[in-house]
DNA sequence: CTGATATACAACCATTTAGTTGTAGGTTAC
DNA sequence: GTAACCTACAACTAAATGGTTGTATATCAG
């Protein structure tokens, strides 16, 4: 997974908007302009978020007659969920280091 | 957790330099030139990435002497991960039902 | 005290973002 | 076919982002 991949990733979360569209196609479908009509704005504008998380690979698309149905791409928010993880392994694996100079007998070179 | 502040740890973690900031920080310890000699950009910039992430709560910095120690501050990541779990949690609640629907009696109202 | 180091912060610039309105192309209903 | 609906996309604006340089302040070494 890429730099520019993780960043999107993000950065598609970042936005409380995106976030509540996620949660929404997660629990059930919705065309564009059903997501458009939830909130207080264009929608243009709730297109345009529809488009971030598509390019997230947070949501997919399909068109079914004139409308465009939003599901979520599962696979996208359990990468998100696993970079999270890789930091909290990293976290631990530094816990188990400093448990291990603290469970030297004192008197040893801690350093070494 | 208010939106502006789940915005802010999303928005901080959308960044290259940042997100590898936050796997220094974790496994060791780093004043913000040390973190600078790292990255081919300015002092200003890093110093810059390390307020994002501090305003989300993704690091602390404690002054020692003229140099500032810049740490990872666990919880933050922590709430970054619990949110994705959420989300990951409806997905299962509807996965669930689709379930539950799909067990039903074929003749039964479906819907109902 | 002087000089080197570490940080903070302001001002500036280019690019991206989040919103708008407007236009155009398909699809469905009648 | 015509009207209504759904979507796509371009063009524009205001604000935020990611970078720069420059200046100011505090700390440490000698």
């Amino acid at each position: 997974m890429s730099d520019a991949e993780i960043d999107r990733l993000f950065q598609a979360l970042a936005d409380a908007t995106r976030r509540d569209i996620v949660a929404r196609v997660t629990a059930g479908e919705y065309s564009v302009s059903g997501l458009a009509a939830l909130y207080d704005m264009s929608f243009a504008a709730v297109q345009k978020h529809v488009a971030v998380l598509e390019r997230a690979s947070l949501i997919t698309k399909e068109r079914r007659g004139r409308e465009q149905i939003v599901r979520a791409h599962y696979e996208g928010l359990q990468r998100a969920r696993r970079l999270l993880d890789d930091y909290e392994a990293i976290w631990r694996q530094r816990a188990g280091r400093i448990a291990d100079i603290l469970a030297e007998e004192p008197g040893e070179e801690a350093g070494r």
